[in-house]
DNA sequence: CATGAATGAGGCTTCATTCAT
DNA sequence: GATGAATGAAGCCTCATTCAT
């Protein structure tokens, strides 16, 4: 119970501060406890935050599949509207979990960088696999290489919209969501609208 | 001269450890001065960020004018792809500023939270008012209300390739600015490939 | 303990070369500790003198009053004898505690000015109070304005006392307080010797 | 001209913040010049303080030497008010310079601690001689012996009046100074009030 | 005369960490 | 499990001082 309120502490204080404006005495008494007492739990700075790392990619994936299992059995269009609001939902939720992502993307400390590299593939290879499955099961006209192609373009709008949640408030958000369908309907043949 | 070394090491060392980890002496060491002799350019370290962030943003508003204005007459597709390329150069070839941007965006420190947004206000208006105004010189044909949506769903393209020069290597990325061109020409009712 | 003893080494550290040369260096050396260590006990510096200096005003309070409570039923003259001879040792066997007081009397830090004010005046009060009910009990024939008189009259006296500590050796200020009490003995109107 | 607003900068900062807190910039400040610009005038900090306290040594004297001068001729009485007035202004409107003089008897730096003790001798000396000479030529009826006695009393009373200039607002001091009057009055044989 | 630019030394303070309790 | 007490290392910053201009 400690163990995990010390690693959202750490992930929060990370959030706002960075590795070294993390500091132990923060991420105490965000817990309520002091800082001698977090190295029963963790060797030091480095190993609690890459535990933090290693737990925050692991929810986050875990967090996308929940969705696209939520939404297996829709329409391909309905799925891209899940994955882009769920994505937006899930990081308006988990802010300090996104800030944390963005700066290890952007930034990498050099003890997480390998992980993070497979993490980012991993996830891309997942995303691919799935929904060109999903494409081929509501869409059977499509062959694979345009299907790729799609999923290609889907990308661009979906890392569009993630970068947007930063930029925009909800409102906003909101209406780039819907061009983002759009877009995506539009490049599905839909001429209708 | 040793004033603008030291702006640009601040933001080297910034966008590497962020601003707890951008210490003065690493700071010093990468212009060839000892700490103290900073202090006789920038009141202490806050000042020197601050500083430093006003000219990130400024010479980022800058470098996307001069793009702008590059390509004024050409076509609106040839705008986007000069956009979109441009955009992505820049940021290639000024890594550590996108990097501070990203994490100023993310994690802005309540000194330049204002500043930061006024700035993307700011570029986010004249952008838009650029395109209306390019868009409309290019195709008359297209209404206001059109274009105003198009720029939307441009911006949200323009968004996702900012976004993953951070997630994808030189070739990559080309394949992904390919798409969103793409993408933009169906947008435009372009069925010619 | 070590609280105590870090408060001792600040006003021995104090009286021999003020704040700014205070330094915690000095202070942790002192006390057998390191610089790092005073920070469990303090705050910071500043809050460091602040209690050094509020002890240093009570203590000196206390032993005046002790002294007083001393000699409270001998006559009037032993009891000015013991003020001036009890000021004297006072002040004389903690020699950094009486630096540190004129030097706040001085030049008083700001944080410290009005808790120096409100001592001064306590002390004066209460010093004149005690004076006046003791001059009463063992000369009735002295009118309280008379008394008032001569408790000021003490008063220059015991200053003069006081600041000479600093002047002169031990038997030269031996002398000075025979020749305070014969003056007193004179103010009282005796004209025995 | 700059190199006396220097001194005067100097003793003022010094009567404020002590040695180590008197700082050449602040000094420099004052005076309305760079730090480096002292160096033009004085070889370092510890040379421009004994420059510096030289001259408040001597100013007193001279101070003192010019009140007793006023007053050569009068009766003995008006000598010693002269005395005690004329340090009080003096010190009133020198205040910077008595803090100086208070800090240096009290914790000396090694430097001048010579010099200083020097002073306060001939200062004592002078004053002792002098007082010696014009009690002879008001008085002649009062003995050597008793004249010693009544200028050691006259000290202690002036020393008092000193140290409450310290303690004491304008008008309170002069109540101290009317008794301090009455004493010496007393003292002196005279019982008219 | 004056100062812009620089720096070694040292100031205060916080950091991560340890260890006995 | 937890923490009071301690510390070496390092953080930011100011100090007195120098020197070329």
């Amino acid at each position: 119970m400690t163990k995990e309120k010390i690693l959202q502490a750490a992930i929060n204080q990370y959030s706002l501060y960075s590795y070294h404006g993390a500091t132990m005495r923060k991420i105490a008494q965000e817990v309520g406890i002091k800082p001698a007492s977090i190295y029963f739990f963790y060797k030091n700075k480095e190993s609690l935050f890459l535990d933090a790392f290693q737990k925050l990619l692991k929810d986050h994936l875990n967090q996308m599949k929940e969705i696209l299992e939520d939404v297996h059995d829709e329409p391909i269009l309905s799925i891209f509207e899940a994955l882009l609001k769920g994505t937006v939902d899930y990081h308006k939720k988990h802010e300090a979990e996104t800030n944390v992502y963005i700066s290890l993307v952007t930034s990498p400390p050099k003890e997480i960088h390998q992980t993070l590299l497979e993490h980012i593939q991993t996830f891309d290879k997942w995303m691919t696999h799935s929904l060109l499955e999903l494409i081929r099961r509501d869409k059977p006209e499509i062959d694979e290489a345009h299907s790729q192609k799609l999923i290609k373009q889907f990308s661009v709008i979906l890392d569009g919209v993630f970068w947007e949640i930063k930029l925009y408030n909800d409102q906003e958000l909101k209406q780039q969501i819907d061009e983002a369908l759009y877009i995506m309907r539009v490049l599905m043949g839909g001429n209708e609208k």
